[in-house]
DNA sequence: CTTGACCTTCCAGTCACTGGAACCCCATAT
DNA sequence: ATATGGGGTTCCAGTGACTGGAAGGTCAAG
């Protein structure tokens, strides 16, 4: 299967295959005699173990590890739920973040009369002291 | 003020104060007499300024219309809350990604038992379909 | 006069791709 | 036989927003 197949049946684009490639995430593909990548129906299944993982917002690193388990037969289902539990606290993390952004974005926004006229409450509270040094 | 003052004062660190020299964020600073950059008030209000839009997730493309509309007396509030209601757009529409990504993996990490043993739902579940094919 | 803490520039690395140039290969239509 | 179009190959550069580090100049204190 020529890497433009393997793209469209993984979903991973083939720039991408080239490039995990590159990095060592998956290893270097069998060639064909005129020189092409070959790709078997395993290594469809390895890229879209990736894609998923990706989606789920998993580094390629840990990405990396991630197939490192799987192909591990002798390993952990600990190790595995480790890992996800950890990007868990990371994501919660980020979300809380955003929240907290949005939130004051909205405070802004809602302050501001948004006409024709000048004077702005965003621009003032992006130009004036942050929170505490308004009482 | 040298850069490590200004840096200290604004909060950029003076690495990133040069980076946005370098971009046109900001404009050239003056130079000293021995080429060091010296900063003044008005100079760290911007960064300041920098600082908390930056923080609220803008990017810096986007910190530079503020920045314009900022200066620009003549601007209305309509085009700047324009800019503050598309970014909390983007806010929101990251936080529900994030949530989904947040749900799948407690739901994936629920099933796993998480012992010494080597079957794990989530290696499963990153390895087999999706989900639509579970029906 | 030396030490250490500043400052300067410029280049490289990060992360995860993505675009593009320049070239090769292959099947089909003319 | 050949032109065309669509694969594939490599390698280099760019993205965004910094950050680290090397190599060197400057300055105040001991």
């Amino acid at each position: 299967m020529n890497i433009g197949t393997a793209a469209e049946e993984s979903g991973v684009p083939a720039k991408t295959i080239r490039y995990y490639e590159s990095i060592g995430l998956i290893p270097p593909a069998r060639r064909a005699e005129n020189g092409y990548r070959d790709y078997s129906g395993f290594d469809i299944e390895t890229l879209k173990f990736i894609q998923r993982t990706r989606k789920l917002g998993f580094s390629v690193k840990d990405v990396g590890g991630l197939l490192q388990l799987w192909r591990d037969k002798e390993r952990t289902s600990a190790s595995v739920k480790a890992l996800a539990l950890r990007h868990i606290d990371e994501v919660e993390q980020r979300i809380g973040e955003l929240q907290s952004i949005r939130q004051t974005l909205i405070d802004l926004t809602d302050r501001c009369h948004g006409d024709d006229r000048p004077d702005c409450p965003i621009l003032d509270e992006f130009a004036q002291v942050p929170n505490e040094a308004r009482d």
